[in-house]
DNA sequence: CTGAAAGCGCTTACAG
DNA sequence: CTGAAAGCGCTTACAG
């Protein structure tokens, strides 16, 4: 049976008021009855009822996590961010998907009306940036993990897009490049045209070619312009998939990296210490940004105003063997 | 303002007792009174709060989900089915991480007594195994997603470890290789002792080393083979990023893949298409397990027995280029 | 410093 | 077929 406030204070000789008052406030209570109420606690192994709490506060100490999907290469590093931090201030993480659609989005509609979560945590994909600006107008604090694309309606966490850009431009002008190949995800994220924009500011690209974030789309890219044959002497792949392809065509071209092409990525994914050279790419923290916005949206229900501007957390260009 | 059971009741001009049955069992109620019960709650777009039902009920309509870590390459695979399966049927997914230890362990036991969750849902680390044991005997419902180990102890999904150790081993027989040399994880893991036992059962190793499941044991596994001069024609890997590790170094001391040395890995990972030369590997069907796992403890909950025997979902060997 | 009582929003016998 | 009332396990004015 489950050990209730009534079960703790009949045992304590007090009222279920005063126990209340030690698990919460801890103030207005005499030392002596605090540390015997505290003492029956642990005797008896007693939990409050989440339910019951969520019930009689009105706030359920759960934050939703809404995720595009849970198969992309670098979204365990931002989770592990955010159950690290929520789990470590006593909160639950509800994990919602957007696997489903339509359908994944009347879920979290539903849990949200059922009060399910206090506050939300989003890396919003396209489809579903009028969900989320909805359950904001309505009250739901909300903290978007700003990986791709800009949107500063949301409080957020965000990271250098534009100057990671840049700074793969410069490491390949210091190497002498001059004629680089572009390789990006599909322009319609924020982040692919951030990049670029940084990176063409210091550095006017050959060639662009734009196409998913897979290996794939390295080696096609790639091995287009190889065989239009495009002139250049480096390439600079929108995530460490692309890069990877790109490796791979390069290779079977008979081209040398860095020597003939240098090559650079983004993400920093663990594979890309395994590459063949080993990459040179530009880190997103994305571990850090999950912390950061779980920080961020804790603050804010326990009631900090969350901040107007992003919370940014540059990124880094890691230089192993391919530029 | 929250819309309440009485907003409806009143604009219904029912009781609540009413409005519940029509949102519950549905049955006992007028069809006429029902369908204008269902009309206001569409019109003012109610949805009953998950903690009062929680705490008038006695279960949350959530399930948690316990990780031993969000980073592993196939464990987004595993989320996703489970997410997919859980919030089609309308319950909510705590997400549990071991990634801060001790503390992880005692705030999974906060949320249970909490009344946070119905079911569990756990890949169990080896120092998890008592707690979630524990949890078991007191009545928390427990489906275990036996990736690594064997734990009869538990209503579990599994795959065909042995198996697929065996399949590995026939595919290397069928292309003449007779003196393999096998790459393992750590032996404290059941499901390393179980590929191993499947493989060697039919293909007795040149040699055998254990290691960690990175590409780095990979590298330092097949190095130290090839220093030391053992003769070996194939390699079987205990994940992908073994056998990607033991690619690259293969390359570099200039054995050809599959021609001198074939190899084999275990798991499928997207990466395993894109290795030099692409993967041959035993596939493990990860989001398949997750969406099993998930749908064996909804059915639980639904009030069907929980399986004694593990159900198993087969492992299969994908031919690349490697072997 | 402490407690009785109302209330949070539901469900569920019980009575009709 | 329908409803009044008790109860789920807490918190929080309010009174002392």
């Amino acid at each position: 049976m489950r050990v209730t406030i009534s079960d703790v204070a009949r045992a304590a000789g007090v009222s279920k008021t005063t126990v209340s008052r030690v698990l919460n406030t801890g103030a207005e209570v005499g030392t002596g009855t605090a540390a015997r109420v505290r003492e029956v606690i642990d005797l008896l192994g007693y939990v409050p009822s989440s339910g019951a709490v969520g019930l009689a506060r009105g706030s359920s100490r759960t934050i939703g996590m809404f995720v595009p999907s849970l198969t992309w290469p670098w979204m365990g590093e931002v989770l592990q961010g955010v159950a690290d931090t929520v789990e470590a201030a006593g909160y639950g993480m509800l994990l919602l998907s957007h696997g489903r659609g339509a359908r994944s989005l009347a879920h979290v509609a539903a849990q949200v009306s059922a009060g399910a979560f206090d506050g939300l945590l989003a890396i919003v994909p396209e489809e579903a940036v009028g969900t989320v600006a909805a359950l904001r107008r309505r009250g739901m604090p909300v903290v978007v993990i700003d990986d791709h694309g800009h949107r500063p309606a949301f409080p957020s966490v965000a990271t250098t897009q534009h100057a990671g850009g840049a700074d793969a431009a410069r490491r390949l002008l210091g190497t002498g490049r001059t004629r680089p190949l572009v390789v990006t995800g599909p322009p319609r994220f924020g982040c692919v045209r951030e990049r670029l924009a940084g990176f063409t500011g210091l550095l006017p690209a050959a060639l662009v070619l734009d196409g998913e974030f897979t290996e794939e789309t390295g080696r096609t890219a790639v091995g287009r312009a190889l065989a239009e044959g495009h002139v250049f002497d480096a390439v600079f792949a929108h995530n460490d998939l692309i890069a990877a392809g790109a490796l791979r065509v390069l290779r079977a071209a008979g081209r040398r990296v860095p020597d003939d092409v240098a090559v650079i990525g983004f993400d920093d994914l663990p594979m890309a210490r395994h590459t063949e050279p080993a990459l040179t790419t530009v880190r997103q923290p994305m571990r850090a940004m999950g912390q950061a916005a779980a920080r961020m949206l804790l603050d804010g229900l326990g009631g900090a105003p969350l901040p107007e501007e992003p919370l940014v957390i540059p990124t880094e260009l890691v230089v192993r063997a391919s530029a």
